[in-house]
DNA sequence: GATCGATTGACCAAACCGGTTAATATTAAT
DNA sequence: ATTAATATTAACCGGTTTGGTCAATCGATC
């Protein structure tokens, strides 16, 4: 790629990623065309091809930059952990969803990435993901102090409870086109601390 | 379209509309090639344009059906309905994974159809949309008889979990290509009983 | 083997797509 | 103002794809 791309203005960078996982997340490889994204972010195709030197290169690029942003997120949560299982899902929430206000369709973009099948792309991708594959996000229960919630619940359930509950709450964020990050963070704040009055001794 | 289609064997008639969603769910119409939808389905190009006039006409007929089929569910949904919220919740998981299992993509297809843009088709779906909008399936808060549940429990917050969660759960049965249907059904029935000891009296 | 409906392969014109290149617009330097 | 360097684009090209047609073939029934 070009290097003359790092020198663009922040924000014009910003526009040429955000178009290229917007139509990369709608369509899969092979079906989305560089004219579209040179249009939605508001350049010439011919200019795109000037950064980057083929289709194949600009994904790959888009590619890397999401899984580097993701494990950056991923580090920074990390620094913040405390043993508060409520407090780690809420900054969790959070700074996916801060993530998600500057780039809204990178998550989309990552995850059909995963399942991309051309024939042309495949190895790259995973040569990409695999190093980040191993950092497996919270699926499983985290150790928790079984004294500080009421007796007789099965901790187990409710983390999946919770766990579940997240979920939906980032799809709903996915789905809707622009993301009013505060609400949903505020959203969330309540949900949690209602969990935290029925769990929490 | 051409009434032969009727009079082909079900599995058949079946295996094409299946093809139409796999292939529209996961495309924008335009992007959507007739040819891949024929080889989904296992037979000609040409044949599918025999029994459909053209591509507009096979997509109408796709969305037509699924919002039939998912009326005809919510209404015998509604049959059901008795006032034990729980009840309500698992049997309408358990119709919506039914319906999940014999038409896999439906559901995307209809989300997408939802969203669908295109000048050509953007009025003739809002218009088959249109009389099952209304339908607001479940978002708000049903009549509760408080004195069921445990004391100081906040009802809406409550709901909003179970709703949270579960749609989470449909979230994960869209993302699976192949779905274990039993095997949700049973989770889901697990963390029902889950909610019911902590939420109920 | 003739008849008839089901099904297909071959074909076509139009649109599309990745990529190139020569030309133009913009900025900075002299 | 002129030039030089850089940023950006429009026009173009060969190859592929796509919606749709149609004559040909297949398979069963008589």
């Amino acid at each position: 790629m070009n290097e003359k791309f790092y020198a663009l203005p922040k924000d014009k960078q910003e526009r040429i990623i955000n178009a290229g996982y917007k139509v990369f997340a709608s369509n899969t490889y092979k079906k989305s065309p560089v004219n579209e994204i040179a249009l939605e972010a508001g350049i010439s195709k011919s200019l795109l091809f000037f950064y980057f030197k083929n289709k194949k290169e600009l994904y790959l690029f888009l590619l890397k930059q999401a899984e580097e942003l993701t494990s950056k997120m991923l580090m920074e949560e990390d620094v913040y952990k405390g043993d508060d299982i409520f407090d780690i899902m809420y900054k969790g929430l959070m700074s996916k969803a801060k993530l998600m206000k500057r780039y809204p369709n990178m998550s989309r973009f990552s995850i059909k990435a995963y399942y991309e099948k051309d024939p042309d792309l495949a190895k790259d991708i995973q040569k990409i993901i695999a190093p980040y594959k191993k950092v497996d996000t919270y699926t499983a229960l985290p150790p928790l102090d079984p004294t500080k919630f009421k007796d007789g619940i099965d901790l187990n359930m409710m983390y999946q409870d919770l766990f579940l509950a997240s979920e939906g709450y980032l799809w709903r964020m996915e789905q809707s086109d622009n993301i009013d990050v505060d609400k949903i963070v505020e959203d969330y704040k309540k949900i949690i601390d209602f969990w935290k009055s029925i769990y929490l001794k």
